[in-house]
DNA sequence: GTCTATAAGTCGATAGAC
DNA sequence: GTCTATCGACTTATAGAC
């Protein structure tokens, strides 16, 4: 992580800003010149170009945000707690960053080109390790404490519960959650034990399986 | 639905196509008319500005993923099966527009007002009908087929864990699917079963309740 | 209805002064 | 390093011939 230059920095806020409101093509370089109190020249002075800027800032928001998630996996805890903390942490990150999922979707539906690259690059650092996941949930259900599943399915799943909320959230304000929908801090803090008792225990009673 | 002059149905074709690849500002209306093989004037004789021709994909695309939806909960079953068959009718919907979801997405992400109206309009026209679904829900929990939740939780978990296999495809494959992910409609298959057996059932064994 | 040609405007990028 | 001024490319939109 180089240290910026103090006009570089504010020129990197002022551009993630507008890049996550606007995306990479309505995003304007005078808009994000104007939010950063200087001229466009300024811009280009630092960052050559607009992709280059935009390049930036993907990378700093999805890197930001991966590590987070990958320090909840590296509690030494039970698969269950593993779990329970796993979709707590993950919630309260996006809740803080209600918009990041939605800005690295739409990089994706653009292509995604600079969103792979930058993943990739993590990957191969070893940022991300989904081999070290999936071997713990796959130990678990060696030892019984899991039922045979595909651990990726299982993943997956747990992504999306957490993540469609936040994702969702324009269009299920004016759908699902039309009627009585007061306290959203409160149906997010409710969200955190409802996805884990979905995924743990299911919804129909008693444990039988067909 | 309004029967449209061949010229038209070409462009909004075309433009559909567009769109969804490029976004809304990342479409050029010179592409769209090279691909409906017409010339640019055209566009503007049907549609009058980009905007509006936007506008109307958008109204199209949602329109028929909304109702194609909505059919699948009109079955007459029991909650089971209703929840087994929506996520197996969901996920094969999803698998034909497998592009839409993140189409929809990234309008949201640039404001959404458009996809906001269409939405409202058809809460109000009665084409989506939340309080249905919600109650259907409530019942079973009243009668004890489903162990006492809110059913808002419940539906948002459903969708987030049929949806996001395809919204995150591409950064899934470069991450948690990198290695043996060999065939694509087997694992999607595969994710219709795990996703209502998870649901449904949890993934702890035996029926405890914590 | 469909075309060509062009107007009118916007935006990213750069030259050059300080 | 930071500014103003401007260029040049591109895009939507329209005027006008057929």
């Amino acid at each position: 992580m180089d240290k910026l230059h103090a006009t570089e920095e504010l020129i990197l806020q002022s551009a993630m800003q507008v890049f996550i409101e606007k995306g990479r093509h309505g995003a304007r370089m005078q808009e994000i010149a104007d939010r950063a109190g200087i001229n466009k020249a300024l811009l280009h002075y630092y960052y050559r170009s607009k992709d280059n800027l935009y390049a930036t800032v993907i990378e700093k928001s999805l890197g930001k945000n991966i590590s987070d998630v990958m320090k909840i996996l590296d509690k030494n805890l039970s698969v269950e707690e593993i779990i329970r903390s796993f979709i707590r942490d993950y919630i309260e990150i996006l809740r803080n960053n209600p918009k990041l999922p939605l800005f690295i979707l739409r990089e994706i539906g653009e292509g995604g080109e600079i969103v792979s690259s930058v993943l990739n690059r993590l990957v191969q650092r070893k940022d991300i390790v989904p081999r070290k996941v999936l071997d713990t949930i796959q130990r678990a259900i060696d030892r019984g404490e899991i039922v045979p599943l595909d651990p990726r399915q299982l993943i997956i799943t747990i992504l999306g519960a957490c993540l469609f909320f936040f994702i969702g959230e324009p269009l299920l304000k004016i759908t699902l959650l039309k009627e009585g929908f007061t306290d959203r801090d409160r149906f997010i803090e409710e969200r955190k034990e409802a996805i884990f008792n979905i995924i743990a225990y299911g919804i129909f009673p008693g444990g039988d399986r067909t």
